[in-house]
DNA sequence: GTGAAAGCGCTAACAA
DNA sequence: TTGTTAGCGCTTTCAC
């Protein structure tokens, strides 16, 4: 049974036969037993389960997924694991997943059309049974091949026409609108905004949701206040420069993610300069960071685990329908603002 | 050919037999086409690419892999994708893995032995060729299961006897020692160490590590200094005020991960202290935020790319390895100093 | 150089 | 309730 001391002699794998063989079955009625079917009699069930434990058997998901159709695999696309935002939303989906019985593949595309279309391949390859598409950006000729494979997907703020296709849109203008009612309560006038790259269509929504917050507060918008950053650490660092550069400066600076945010709070304290007292900050994704700043960032969070659960929930409505008609589902997901240190009445009105 | 306005006729999807069809060859040539066999006449091959872009078809991996024994899948083990530290390392992995015509399953075991356990499991059903195990920690029997089930591992820090398993060591002491020095040549001799969780080997190593460059600097150790955190940001934050609390207090502290410094960097600035003036502290990984935090944290780089790559070199070489042998392999991974503003001379001593 | 056919480990349809 | 059997889509002998 065991491997032999030179570790030459090593026993195979069990499959299937090994099992129905010794529990003196068929290998359908071990199937049967491993899939719940209530058509096996205690007797061989318990003979079965005795077999397999013995065995140590478990069964080859790729033999199961070959002839049953069925992979119970979802694909996950996040646009970048390296910003924290993602690894968050990436562990709330396995979990949910595999409390389902599923499995995911997960691929970061890195904004990159064509990691995106390798990403897109293999998980095809592997027949995911649904691929979540966390990029929110713009690629729409890629998702237009998953569509086409039959693939239910669940794209962040992007409607495909297609019955298998849902969308989970973000409602950012709550959160930035308290994000700006805020700080026009603490007095601040001279707001900018950091957005993000404008190939992602939450950058663009960040932003114009902004505009809209700013437009109902009363506020103009100064042109040169609005940069376009790149959603990491350095690109919040040099999107603060491009700011101090001008010569009019805002007083407030709302930033389209945590990252943004935190390499402002990192370029500020650079310049010589405080925030809260010489400048305020907020973000948006209140990743676990967001707490730990100094000092701690005032921002907008977007909820991981509602995001997550709705994506799942999405593909599984698509995967589980047996044969009922596939519609497409739209979900919405919130914004709040979480009040901490980075925000403060301007200077001089203190 | 294409989907009926209706979407009721969808095309299905195309097979081998579709694609030999089309070139008019059998299925064998399309497959070795695929597979690049030289065997395959210029003529043949010509059509029958021509056939396989035309269908847009590629290879369904589950019977490639039900045949072939070759799943081209590596697992991945982190022990907590929420530490950016992880995501980083998983990203290199998967970049090279990519490369190499691989695929990877990622999961994050939380350093819960139960999750592991089934993590393992669930990859095991995939018929994974090899694992890396990146949790740090002892999970010996689980390890066992796979080392039974002939999978190739690699472990961090961690021997098993198995000649199809081989270890990457960390050299922690080379990067440990700098810092300490570092202190020392600043002026330090009170210096408190936060230590990761004692169920992780590599918390107790670099814990060990940091006593032994203690000695060699003639400094003592006061074991009130010494306390167990758990390397994450609220654990730092815990553990530094562990240390105030204490009569006797250190003037730098150095930190088992960065995200337990950067909790202490925040639990300075709560209780009105100043890093680097008051406290020095120092942390180990170097994850890509230890450069944004305030001041920028001075800490131990752990190369996250040679890890990946370490990790990889060794499943490869045994998944690969056709015949030959299987020989144990130690790789090993060497940290440095980075010296970024969390450190300075003590108070007084400026 | 090419094709026919066996079969990887499993599920599901059909028989008994 | 249980067993027999036909494939799932592919790779890989083995003939030709």
């Amino acid at each position: 049974m065991a491997r032999k001391v030179n570790s030459k002699t090593v026993v195979k794998t069990p499959d299937i036969r090994t099992v129905a063989a010794l529990a003196k079955v068929s290998i359908a009625t071990v199937s049967r037993t491993i899939n719940g079917s209530p058509a096996v009699s205690e007797r061989l069930t318990k003979r079965v389960w005795q077999a397999i434990e013995q065995l140590n058997y478990f069964p080859n998901s790729h033999a199961r997924t070959l002839v049953s159709g069925r992979s119970r695999l979802f694909g996950i696309i996040v646009e970048n694991i390296t910003n924290p935002f993602f690894p968050e939303l990436i562990q709330s989906f396995e979990e949910i997943a595999v409390a389902h019985g599923y499995e995911i593949l997960v691929s970061s595309s890195n904004s990159d059309p064509a990691v995106l279309t390798s990403c897109v391949r293999r998980m095809l390859e592997r027949k995911v049974e649904g691929v979540a598409v966390m990029t929110f950006g713009e690629e729409e000729p890629v998702l237009d091949q998953l569509a086409h494979r039959n693939v239910p997907m669940v794209l962040a703020e992007f409607r495909l026409d297609d019955p298998k296709t849902s969308t989970i849109l973000l409602d950012y203008s709550t959160g930035i609108r308290a994000a700006v009612n805020h700080l026009v309560v603490l007095g601040h006038s001279k707001i900018a905004f950091l957005a993000g790259p404008h190939k992602l269509h939450s950058a663009i929504t960040r932003e114009n949701d902004f505009r809209t917050a700013m437009h109902e507060a009363g506020l103009g918008i100064e042109k040169t206040w609005i940069v376009e950053c790149d959603h990491t650490l350095k690109g919040g660092v040099a999107g603060f420069k491009q700011l101090q550069a001008l010569p009019e400066r805002p007083t407030a600076i709302v930033c389209s993610n945590d990252m943004t945010a935190i390499g402002v709070l990192r370029a500020v304290y650079n310049g010589g300069l405080r925030v809260p007292q010489d400048l305020s900050v907020i973000g948006l994704d209140d990743i676990d960071f967001a707490e730990f700043t100094l000092p701690p960032l005032t921002t907008i969070r977007l909820d991981r685990t509602e995001l997550a659960r709705a994506a799942f929930e999405a593909l599984r409505l698509q995967a589980e329908k047996d044969g009922k008609p596939t519609i497409q589902r739209e979900f919405l997901v919130s914004t709040s603002l979480v009040l901490r240190g980075s925000t403060a009445p301007p200077p001089g009105k203190g």
